[in-house]
DNA sequence: GCCACTAAGTTCGCTAGTTGAACTGACATT
DNA sequence: AATGTCAGTTCAACTAGCGAACTTAGTGGC
């Protein structure tokens, strides 16, 4: 049977998962991130199997992630540029940065790779925080609660 | 074949994606958040297999994410509680809310579910910063660079 | 004692998804 | 004509996820 779809809960995260939770995708997505468009960088970087890369980034497409743009015509070839909706989920990638390089190394105090800013080469470390306050999210204050405005007009 | 493993691979995204990119795993932790511990808490919230249910959340028991205590003995009975790594990972859900609450709505302008501040109710907005400037995140300056400190000394 | 019920799983037959390797098609280069 | 490049497609073997039924160890009712 079909693995079970979460891409119409009523939930961002289900949303989110049913993306990420496609094997491989969030790592097309970190190499596009770092530049590679076409069809050949992508595969060659991560050594994901050729089958696998097509159906990621026709999904990628299809989702709004990527756009596939034709760069020559005499053969027809085609790379594969961020759209707006793939350059927002830098974030959540960011956050799977922090949060693993925190957490998945035990072994050692430290993942070999960082974040840094391009020109001054600061390294940057990646925080979630609550937009109006600035302040970390603290779990335990947290709740889900409905939209203040799901209807336009409400008696 | 077996699925690529990235749990090795020298990058926090490779390792936090081989841990989320396991279908339902992310919901698991969602609900765990939620306060549920107990099996058929989670399973009649999200109506997962009960199979999947149980590699699932030996997996995140084995990663350090939960951890099984009994809370009752004959019949012996357990519940899995958030450990601090665990508690961690809400950064990365607060991502994916916020990404997924921006841009996985096509139809309608909001999702139907919310953040909110348990005791005020205010709404309550996840963003990525820097967390030495507090200002959010610009792909187009950011770089993956070597770790500074790898070994403690070098000549 | 016998039956129903609960919690936390396990077992099973089926099907969808992943893997590695080879292959295709359209063109460019030697 | 042979080789190379790029962007895929095809294929057989295998693995993971699916729903449903079953198990184990106890409790409560009659």
């Amino acid at each position: 049977m079909r693995r079970t779809r979460f891409d119409d809960w009523p939930c961002p995260i289900a949303r989110a998962t049913d993306l990420i939770g496609d094997w491989w995708t969030p790592l097309v997505m970190r190499e596009a991130f770092s530049g590679r468009r076409r069809f050949e960088e992508f595969q060659s970087a991560l050594d994901v199997p050729r089958a696998v890369l097509t159906t990621r980034l026709k999904r990628l497409c299809a989702e709004g992630m990527l756009d596939r743009v034709a760069y020559q015509q005499s053969p027809a070839r085609y790379e594969y540029r961020l759209t707006d909706k793939g350059r927002a989920f830098w974030d959540v990638l960011a956050a799977m940065w922090r949060w693993g390089s925190d957490w998945m190394w035990p072994d050692h105090p430290q993942p070999p790779v960082v974040l840094k800013d391009r020109q001054t080469g600061r390294v940057i470390r990646p925080v979630v925080v609550d937009e109006e306050t600035g302040e970390r999210l603290d779990v335990r204050t947290i709740r889900v609660g409905r939209s203040p405005a799901t209807t336009s007009a409400a008696g």
